[in-house]
DNA sequence: TGCAGGTGTTTTTAGACAGCATGTC
DNA sequence: CTAAAAACACCTGCA
């Protein structure tokens, strides 16, 4: 409806902000202002992608801002919750926004300054658990994704800290936004939301089967006639001149159906595409100083228009190929179910080759939550008046199942996964941190305000047995009825781990003390045995030889508190950053243990932080420390022992620290004394000028950290 | 014995939130 | 219960 209808029933400070933006109001959230959007009622909206559910959070937010309250936006992927950031920064120059995650703080850290924050689930968790007087006066808090909650090891994060957020904002609106799901009023009763259910979209969505030949939708069309069902379907959008989002299974079948998508694009390219395509084909190579094998693979499909997507890639590769996306160069993306969840990546046609895909009980059909958020991909808000969802049937039987279970069925029902002894015991301790919940009865009572008490779960067994854990290892104490925690529970919490982690690192720091000695791959070892590291993929053959090589190594770990399999993997992966920080590079790593670019960078972000809370263990057990400084310094650039004073020096990394140290600058001190000709030969001409200037610029507080 | 080529069997399979304090090739 | 592809192992036939 036309937005100057809504005139008089929307606070003006709203309306004259949005009035800009929008022409009219979409259906969900005419919906959700008919609830009480502008009342402060708390909304629950499950609605499709791009139904606007995202407008109803801005106006929800703007109307706090203008009654002098302040706001925060949760999402739970960083991409997402920056991307939600930037637009709405763009949208609203004037207000006052901050952006928040991890490893990564936009503005400054005072962010009591903001009026609205946009921050990830763990972030937020973190900061209100460390710091009491954070943010005051907070009228609204939107929950992008809601129906995460149903995530096995993130559910429990964001279903802890919504209901700590009722507690110490009992007075702010909450504004819940979810993917289409069955049982939305169960999360709407529990948190005392109106609901607004709508299956609008903004463009309309055409379903179809491809079976046999034939594109089934009511009618049936018969198309080419290839055996490989998708080329058949990619040759007939090229046609038409459209792109596709292809959904795959494997990280492996993303690529080999990049490849042979490559061979019917490439020849259907005009001289200006084959050009730029080049020109992206080449920075897509050069990401990494020395391509991997999946750079040139990546890159060679590139050059034909085509891109396979995962988290295999680096992070710059994934943006380019996205922006490429966009910009219609890129006509097929071939990507794992990454692309769902995150960015926002819409395409006219979405392409989904199987709906089967490995899991706990062998090969099992995708949940419908899934696909739906795949379809959603499907139509262009600003270019498309209709978008083409297909999916690949191999034989009748896969026909019947895609039509009942995901076209006409429902999706499933988001539950609590918090009745697991994990989830119970981090929290546990984190309750018993905050000045409020001393006592086991005030941790219970917390516990009736969980999701899971919506569905009647006992949980008493679980807090009990994780207040006896917790007790036992000298995480809390108990002082005649009264809890909190020892310096070691205050160290776990603010850490952010696990507390059996903690457990873990103690023990090491025990056995470190005992024999005095430490060496790095016991360390590598101990920090991936970790359980913070979820994915530690380790093949059968891999498995059974380095089973073998653990009785001849002298590792440090705990094997008692470790499970059996997650102690031989941890293996592989310290051979991995052994590797590293003894100066392989990444093509030779990728190709000897399998370990993909993308995954590679990401253990690296894992480590430096695991390795710092290592660091901090050793220093609250009276322990020397020197050494883990020094071996995080190595596993953060990549770099053997004696170059570690060379990395301090700004501008230098792994390889022209190298550079320098085998030209005889081996000390920081050498460094310092060379004059600006050495330096220049060795490292070119700017960043020698740039290197000499740092040590006898006129400033004298340009020191070393 | 060596090896090409075919056939049956085994193996593998998606994903990324967090601390703290500033700057790689 | 419900998949598919690649890697591997084994077999056969021929030089």
């Amino acid at each position: 409806m036309d937005l100057t209808n809504w005139g008089d029933k929307m606070p003006t400070v709203v309306y004259s902000k949005i009035k800009n933006k929008v022409k009219g109001l979409l259906p969900p959230q005419e919906m959700a202002i008919k609830e009480g959007l502008f009342l402060g009622k708390n909304i629950m909206v499950s609605a499709p992608t791009a139904s606007g559910k995202t407008l109803i959070a801005e106006m929800a937010i703007l109307n706090a801002l203008s009654n002098g309250k302040k706001a925060i936006y949760i999402a739970p992927m960083r991409a997402l919750i920056s991307e939600k950031y930037e637009d709405f920064k763009n949208d609203y120059p004037d207000i006052k926004t901050a952006l928040s995650m991890g490893d990564y703080t936009e503005s400054d850290s005072h962010l009591d300054k903001y009026d609205v924050i946009f921050v990830s689930t763990e972030k937020l968790d973190s900061m209100l658990r460390n710091s009491h007087n954070y943010m005051m006066n907070v009228g609204c808090i939107v929950y992008d994704e809601i129906h995460l909650l149903v995530d096995n090891d993130r559910g429990p994060t964001l279903e802890f800290l919504i209901a700590l957020n009722r507690k110490i904002f009992p007075s702010a609106q909450i504004i819940g936004l979810s993917a289409t799901i069955a049982n939305g009023n169960d999360i709407a009763n529990w948190l005392d939301c109106n609901f607004v259910k709508s299956d609008f979209r903004p463009v309309k969505l055409v379903k179809k089967i491809y079976l046999n030949g034939e594109l089934i939708n009511g009618k049936r069309d018969e198309i080419n006639n290839v055996d490989n069902p998708l080329l058949n379907i990619a040759i007939e959008l090229l046609k038409k001149r459209k792109q596709a989002l292809v959904f795959s299974q494997t990280k492996k079948t993303t690529m080999s159906n990049a490849l042979a998508l490559s061979e019917v694009t490439g020849t259907k390219l005009d001289p200006e595409e084959v050009s730029a395509l080049k020109r992206l084909s080449d920075e897509v190579l050069h990401v990494l100083d020395i391509p991997t094998s999946q750079c040139e693979k990546l890159s060679e499909v590139i050059k034909r228009g085509v891109a396979f997507h995962h988290a295999g890639l680096l992070n710059k590769q994934r943006k380019l190929v996205e922006n490429a996306f966009r910009n219609g160069l890129i006509k097929f993306i071939v990507a794992t179910p990454t692309l769902a969840m995150g960015v926002n990546l819409p395409a006219n046609t979405v392409i989904i080759s199987s709906v089967y895909r490995y899991g706990d009980f062998g090969s099992e059909p995708l949940p419908a939550l899934e696909i739906e958020q795949m379809l959603g991909r499907a139509g262009r808000p600003k270019y498309d008046t209709e978008g083409t969802a297909i999916i690949i049937a191999k034989n009748e039987r896969d026909e019947q199942l895609i039509r009942e279970k995901y076209f006409d069925g429902e999706t499933e029902p988001i539950i609590s996964k918090f009745n697991n002894e994990v989830a119970v015991r981090k929290y546990v301790l984190a309750l018993i941190d905050m000045d409020i919940y001393k006592s086991e009865n005030a941790v219970h009572k917390f516990f009736d305000e969980l999701y899971i008490s919506e569905f009647g779960i006992d949980m008493e067994g679980y807090i009990d047995s994780a207040l006896d854990f917790l007790e036992e290892h000298g995480f809390i104490k108990d002082e005649r009825g009264k809890l909190s925690t020892t310096p070691y529970g205050k160290l776990v919490n603010r850490l952010y781990l696990d507390p059996y982690t903690g457990l873990l690192f103690m023990s090491f720091i025990e056995q470190v003390k005992k024999r005095d000695k430490l060496n790095p791959f016991a360390v590598l070892h101990l920090l991936f045995c970790s359980s913070e590291f979820k994915f530690l993929r380790v093949t059968q053959s891999e498995f059974n030889k380095y089973e073998d090589e653990s009785y001849k190594l002298e590792l440090m770990t705990d094997q008692n508190i470790v499970e059996y399999d997650r102690y031989v993997s941890a293996i592989k992966m310290a051979h991995v950053i052994d590797d590293w920080i003894n100066e392989r590079n990444e093509r030779d790593i990728e190709e000897e243990y399998k370990i993909l670019p993308g995954e590679f960078y990401t253990m690296l972000e894992s480590l430096r932080w695991l390795s710092y809370s290592l660091k901090e263990f050793f220093k609250a057990l009276g322990a020397r420390y020197a050494d883990i400084s020094r071996l995080s310094m190595r596993v953060k650039h990549g770099v053997k022992d004696e170059l570690v004073p060379l990395i301090a020096i700004p501008e230098v990394g792994r390889v022209r620290a190298r550079r320098m140290y085998s030209r005889g600058i081996r000390s920081f001190a050498d460094a310092k004394s060379a004059d600006l000709q050495l330096l220049s030969s060795v490292l070119g001409d700017r960043i020698g000028k740039k290197v000499y200037m740092y040590f006898h610029a006129a400033d004298p507080q340009k020191k070393l950290i």
